[in-house]
DNA sequence: GTGCTGACACAGG
DNA sequence: ACCTGTGCCAGCA
C-alpha cells in the first residue's frame, strides 16, 4: 500500500468503515484512531480524502466547511442521511446519524 | 527558532 | 439562530 503515515491510514480506514447514512465528527474519528486531534483528521482528509468518503465526516455541529457544504449536503441527501428540519437543511442530525463505531442496526429500538 | 495558517471544538455574547 | 475568541496539533515559509 502506499507509504501513508500510520495516522492517515487509520483515519482512512475508519472513514471507509462508516456505513452509508451515518456520519462521524472529526473529533470522534480522532478518538477512534486513538491519536492526535480533530485538526489532524481534517488535514488528512484534505490530502488523502480524495479517495475516501470524506463527506461522511463532519464537524461536531453537524455542519461542514463552506467549501464542502455544497458537495457534502448533496452526498447526504443522496445517501439518505438524516437531516435537521427535513432534507432541505444544510445540517445533519447527529442525534441519529452519529455512528457509534459499531455495526449499524443496532439494537436499539429506539429509534424510530 | 519564530510566526502563521488550517476540511476543528468549546464557551460566551 | 448567529458570530467571536481561545485552545490544540501539525505542517510550512
Amino acid at each position: 500500500m502506499q507509504e501513508l503515515p500510520e495516522f492517515a491510514e487509520a483515519v482512512l480506514e475508519v472513514v471507509d468503515a462508516i456505513p452509508p447514512g451515518k456520519v462521524l465528527a472529526y473529533g470522534d474519528v480522532a478518538e477512534l484512531v486513538g491519536h492526535g486531534g480533530p485538526r489532524r483528521v481534517g488535514h488528512v482528509l484534505s490530502r488523502y480524502g480524495g479517495m475516501t468518503c470524506w463527506w461522511r465526516v463532519l464537524r461536531a455541529d453537524g455542519t461542514a466547511a463552506p467549501a464542502l457544504e455544497q458537495e457534502a449536503v448533496a452526498r447526504w441527501r443522496s445517501e439518505g442521511t438524516p437531516m435537521v428540519g427535513g432534507a432541505l437543511a444544510r445540517r445533519v442530525d447527529l442525534t441519529r446519524a452519529r455512528w457509534d463505531g459499531q455495526r449499524e442496526g443496532g439494537g436499539s429500538v429506539g429509534g424510530a
